[in-house]
RNA sequence: GGGCGCUUAGCUCAGUUGGUUUAGAGCAUCUGCCUUACAAGCAGAGGGUCGGGGGUUCGAGCCCCUCAGCGCCCA
């Protein structure tokens, strides 16, 4: 065993676990079932470091369930992402100066396919950097001829359902895109804009004019009323139907008079354009307005917009500027005032969204929603961490229609037909003729599906539904589902409402929700800001078991975690200590032939401790993975392994077996293999890579060959007790140490120890004198005080003291040690007070009055050595 | 406007049903050490009264109310 080379070993390890099919699940098993399936990242991406976490937890859960006897398939996969993948290959077009149109539909779509090729390759090369231990046999993609076969199967069964339908409405529209998008997709933000009031004339020529207020003056062009609340005074004047002048047209259109209006609002008269804004489209319903369109697809004004097309052609936000300077020069701007107001801005390029008036299609959520938030409310789904819940139910309680048509040449092509004779078909496959006019020539719809919507399909799509396979027999319903909250909507919310649609089941019983990795400062990682940490970067300088470790300790079920290099450091630290600790040991276990493996009455006191440490370590973290509780795990391991394995353990450990002849060195060496051997077991999900290296290197006879197929360590029995003893042991040993720090002697310094023990100490230290001589550096030890000595009473067990002759700052150590005392008295009064207090006495359970009685005879007898310490102090001044 | 979450040591965070310590960890700080697994280390030390206020209780960081600050989601 040479040094740790993390890069090399890293690479040579999982290739190896690859080829022998490790991460396979069993085809023919009497395990239990366990799956996962993977959230599938885009193949426009690279791994960033939400997917290192987000895949971290899905690889500690997939081999922890392998380890505890289950049939685990963790499947592996990315979707096309259809807007984002669209884009990216436009804009490498743009470089060669070729527009899609030029390529036409089907070279373009050919292009699209290499592209993803090769960067999905990419991805899943990344998340085999990371240690992933996915069942490469059934990687998946969204557009696989299986899963666009469901796709398909899933909307036309919906359709003749009626949950799909057809329609024109408004819509969420990106101008750069030119595609619709559905209500999530489109991003609220606070947006400084201004608020413009504006007069429309009325057309009676009186010259009055009603004042309207607007944050989108270029709107007005296609307004086609005014409202006003019917119970606002200051227009109980006006007769509905009253005509104003829409300045810049020369169209006369209607007062109206609905309650949705806001007299407090403004000026309490709102222009209605119901075909560029969501709340204007309903009013316009509710009053049967004219919808008028004055803008293209591309965000510029069309032929509509103004008097014989005045704007047509300006793009919208030219077009705001010349509307309001054409008002104000006409006198009819009153003001403009600088208002604050969300507007929603496409989630893929960030460009302002258009509502926008178009035919698209739409899913029916209602009925779905309703069963999938039952799914929840009963159980059959749980959240973890369970807040979530009311965020799930939440936004189901209030969903809208899906709007899933997408105006894109990638992605499933909607199974749509469309007849000269205006008949239409919806088909899995293409239909031969038009049912209703029997023509041939039917076309299919040129628009394509949310990705999202075979995103919902991901659990039961990847394992071959709608044929009834031998995977989706056996792994559906998946188990659980790890995923981050910022698709709590599009994805998991969608996935229940399909599963328990087309399955009857629910796609899983558990949602581990993970958190947003965010940097040191806690602030989200973007590009702009300049702040994101390459996962793929931190491997390379660290090691993926590091980064892998960073994340699980992170995790600790928050809406934000922040990932910092010092906290990286400290576990790449970590990494070094476990290899570090595993040299020495296997150094020394050369013909131990196995762990240890019997009872433990004939052990001393540091392995019936240590096997005592390990077995409630075993009981921590099974019941902390059980529970989703990553940190909680990674945490607890840490603790274990260096603070009392290392710290401790190893050390008491070597006494026996530096030893020239000792009969029990066999024996703790046993022991020490046992010990590491089951750690690194528990520490194999978390990191497994170097767990991996150090169990190849294990000199023991049985063993499998990986680590992988190793079982889970079981708890054992028979080291009731000796927590405590073993306790006393450290804390005389700590307590020399600490004396020996305050008197400020040298580690290469013997020291005679006074030692004054009650009887269970007295006992320990003369069993284990050995150690507490070799581990407190003392030279010997003594009964009778020296004239002046400076004692730390460990609690409750006696007096212990060196030697003070030396003393270099009596004078701070006076003052450390009277702070000490003050802190200390204050402590003892408070428990007085609550020992006083009948009601106290009358409520508390006996074992808690106990306890602190027992708290409180400590502290007074700590106070009382303190204090004779001080007096010893000023004497030697 | 509706909903949710957070506020514990200088920093980042634990603290699982209210009574395991005298509220913990890592990093940072200070002191002393190259002790044959590890200086990416070892030994020791200092540091918080748990955002403010009120309440329930024999007892609250943990439950309730309220105020303040920060953040997020939905409209």
């Amino acid at each position: 065993m040479d040094r740790y080379e993390p890069k090399d070993i890293e690479n040579r390890i999982y290739k190896e676990w690859e080829k022998n099919g490790y991460f396979e699940p069993e085809e023919a098993s009497n395990k239990p079932p366990f799956s996962i399936v993977i959230p599938p990242p885009n193949v426009t991406g690279s791994l960033h470091m939400g997917h290192a976490l987000n895949n971290t937890l899905q690889d500690i859960l997939a081999r922890y369930k392998r380890a505890r006897g289950y049939n685990v398939l963790w499947l592996p996969g990315c979707d096309h992402a259809g807007i984002a993948t669209q884009n990216v290959v436009e804009r490498e077009l743009k470089k060669e100066k070729k527009t899609k149109e030029e390529l036409g539909r089907e070279k373009f779509t050919e292009k699209v396919w290499q592209w993803k090729e090769k960067y999905g390759a990419e991805i899943m090369r990344q998340l085999r950097r990371l240690g992933s231990s996915l069942a490469w046999t059934r990687e998946r993609f969204t557009m696989d001829e299986g899963l666009s076969n469901a796709v398909k199967e899933v909307f036309v069964s919906l359709y003749e359902e009626g949950l799909i339908y057809r329609g024109d409405y408004l819509i969420n529209w990106c101008p750069r895109c030119r595609t619709a998008l559905s209500d999530i997709e489109a991003v609220h933000k606070e947006i400084n804009g201004n608020f413009w009031h504006i007069r429309y004339p009325f057309a009676d020529g009186s010259g009055r004019y009603i004042e309207v207020a607007t944050t989108r003056p270029e709107t007005m062009l296609g307004d086609t009323a005014v409202a006003v609340n019917p119970e606002d005074a200051r227009y109980v004047d006006i007769k509905e139907g009253t005509r104003v002048i829409l300045p810049e047209t020369g169209r006369k259109i209607p007062i109206i008079k609905d309650s949705y209006v806001d007299k407090d609002f403004g000026t309490g008269a709102v222009k209605i354009t119901p075909a560029h804004d969501p709340n204007d489209f309903e009013v316009g319903a509710r009053h049967k307005l004219e919808i008028i369109n004055v803008m293209n697809e591309n965000g510029t004004m069309n032929e509509k917009a103004g008097e014989s097309g005045k704007y047509s052609g300006l793009d919208r936000f030219e077009a705001r500027k010349r509307v309001v300077e054409a008002l104000d020069s006409l006198g009819l701007l009153v003001k403009t005032e600088p208002h604050k107001h969300a507007v929603s801005h496409c989630y893929r390029c960030d460009t302002v969204v258009e509502p926008y008036i178009s035919t698209q299609w739409f899913v029916k959520t209602g009925p779905m929603a309703k069963e999938a938030i039952r799914s929840v409310e009963e159980g059959r789904v749980k959240f973890v961490p369970d807040m979530w819940e009311k965020v799930y139910f939440e936004w189901m309680r209030n969903i809208k229609d899906w709007c899933i048509s997408r105006q894109l040449w990638w992605g499933h092509r909607i199974p749509a037909y469309y007849c000269g004779c205006g008949g239409m078909v919806v088909a899995k496959e293409a239909p031969e003729k038009c049912p209703e006019c029997g023509g041939a020539g039917l076309k299919q719809d040129e628009d394509v599906l949310d990705t999202w919507f075979s995103s919902a399909l991901w659990p039961f799509s990847t394992l071959g539904w709608p044929e009834k396979t031998k995977d989706l027999q056996m792994f559906y319903p998946t188990s659980v589902l790890v995923t981050s909250w910022d698709i709590l909507f599009f994805w998991v919310a969608r996935m229940i409402m399909t599963g328990v649609k087309f399955m009857g089941k629910e796609p899983f019983h558990t949602v581990v929700i993970n958190s947003l990795v965010c940097d040191a400062q806690g602030k989200k990682m973007s590009k702009s800001k300049g702040n994101v940490v390459d996962p793929l970067g931190v491997i390379e300088s660290h090691s993926a078991d590091a980064l892998r470790y960073t994340m699980a300790a992170l995790e600790t079920q928050q809406r934000h975690i922040s990932f910092s290099d010092e906290r990286l450091k400290g576990y790449s630290v970590f990494m070094n200590k476990i290899w570090n600790a595993s040299k020495f040991a296997i150094s020394n276990l050369g013909g131990v032939g196995d762990v240890y493996s019997g009872g433990r009455e004939g052990l001393k006191l540091p392995e019936r401790w240590i096997l005592g440490e390990l077995d409630s370590l075993i009981e921590r973290v099974t019941r902390s993975l059980e529970e989703y509780r990553f940190s909680e795990a990674a945490v607890s391991l840490y603790e274990f392994f260096w603070h009392s394995f290392c710290d401790w353990y190893i050390e008491t450990a070597k006494i026996e077996i530096y030893k020239e002849e000792s009969e029990y060195a066999g024996t703790v060496k046993k022991v020490l293999a046992k010990v590491l051997k089951e750690s690194i077991i528990m520490m194999h999900p978390v990191i497994p890579f170097i767990t991996e290296e150090i169990y190849s290197n294990l000199p023991l006879a049985a063993k499998t060959g990986t680590i992988m197929k190793e079982s889970w360590p079981e708890a054992g029995t028979g080291s009731a007790g000796c927590k405590e003893e073993m306790e006393t042991l450290m804390r005389i040993i700590y307590t020399i140490r600490n004396i020996r720090g305050e008197l400020e002697i040298g580690p290469g310094e013997k020291a005679e120890v006074y030692m004054n023990l009650e009887a269970d100490a007295a006992k320990i230290a003369e069993e284990y004198g050995e150690i507490i001589k070799i581990l407190g550096k003392a030279s010997g030890f003594i009964r009778e005080k020296k004239p002046v000595f400076i004692g730390r009473q460990p609690a409750g067990t006696g007096e212990i003291g060196i030697n003070g002759d030396q003393i270099k700052d009596a004078a701070g150590l006076i003052k450390r040690k009277s702070a000490a005392l003050l802190k200390l008295e204050s402590r003892v009064k408070s428990v007085e007070r609550k020992l006083l207090n009948a009601d106290f006495k009358a409520n508390a359970p006996v074992k808690v009055i106990a306890e602190e009685e027992e708290k409180l005879a400590k502290m007074k007898a700590d106070a009382e050595a303190l204090k004779g310490l001080i007096i010893i102090l000023e004497k030697a001044v």
